[in-house]
DNA sequence: TTCGTTAGTCAAGTTTCTTGACTTTCCTTG
DNA sequence: CAAGGAAAGTCAAGAAACTTGACTAACGAA
């Protein structure tokens, strides 16, 4: 329909791992922020979501998150503040080292935690079932190669 | 050496296939910028680089572009102006609609485009040598699937 | 020919993230 | 066991990325 559509050749030569990668991580976070927030648990809808996504149940430093979230230690700061303020998280100092603070998750970050688990047994069953087992398994094993 | 990292199991429970996509898509992206950088088109390192990478020879209707990004028009718009400035591309008008411009490749542009393509098939054949050519291919095709 | 829709623009504001400067604690190492 | 560099975190300011709202001009169907 629309004239500025390319056709499928140029396309060829546009689209790339990259992409393809980008859009497909991209759909997995709307649709997981969405169920998320359908389910009262709105703030996966924003960047903060983000911290929760690399946070157990054991917690963390914020210094580790810094590390796996691949961004500057007061961005993170600032993603645990608004976590902090809407209870989700809390933040305990560290018994070992009196630098250091724990991010930790409140009665309300545990209860996010096993929904967002829940969640993602549904979301990846799908996606399990979309790709056959063993296209599912053998995406995951590149995925964690290419993340080395 | 961190105190605070987890052990294996609790990773278990938190990666899951959006996390690892994530981690992949970011991984290509910075790459890429990176390199494109070294060869003196520094653009891909900021938010403005992810137009050119929806961008081919053919050119696009800002209003393409726009669903492509996954973002407002708005948007879009800015990172065009940006791009503009930087004589990488150029806005012209749609002969055949007169509300429309169309965004094309200046000649920079077309040189930044081919600079990306080689790089592109550098950066695959190095994913495809990590994973095999039969893994590489069905990465391909699970995220095609799943971006459908 | 009117009227709802579409492409794009302009302006203003919010969110997200960075850089710089600082404090406190840790951990060498001489 | 000091002294000094490195590490964890905070505060403040600002830049970058993106959104919403209000508007103009052109399109296109009734």
């Amino acid at each position: 329909m629309d004239r500025a559509e390319e056709k499928g050749s140029d396309l060829a030569v546009i689209d790339h791992v990259g992409i393809a990668l980008w859009r497909a991580a991209r759909r997995w976070r709307s649709r997981m922020a969405a169920e998320m927030a359908a389910r009262g648990y709105p703030w996966h809808q924003s960047a903060a979501g983000e911290v929760l996504a690399h946070l157990g149940p054991d917690g963390l430093s914020q210094r580790a998150l810094t590390e796996r979230m691949g961004m500057s230690k007061q961005a993170v700061q600032q993603l645990v503040d608004q976590l902090e303020v809407l209870d989700v998280v809390r933040r305990v100092p560290d018994p070992t080292d009196k630098r250091a603070r724990r991010i930790e998750l409140t009665e309300l970050g545990a209860r996010d935690f096993a929904e967002r688990n829940r969640v993602k047994v549904r979301i990846e069953a799908e996606y399990r079932q979309r790709l056959g087992e063993d296209a599912f398994k053998a995406l995951l094993a590149a995925l964690a190669e290419l993340n080395t």
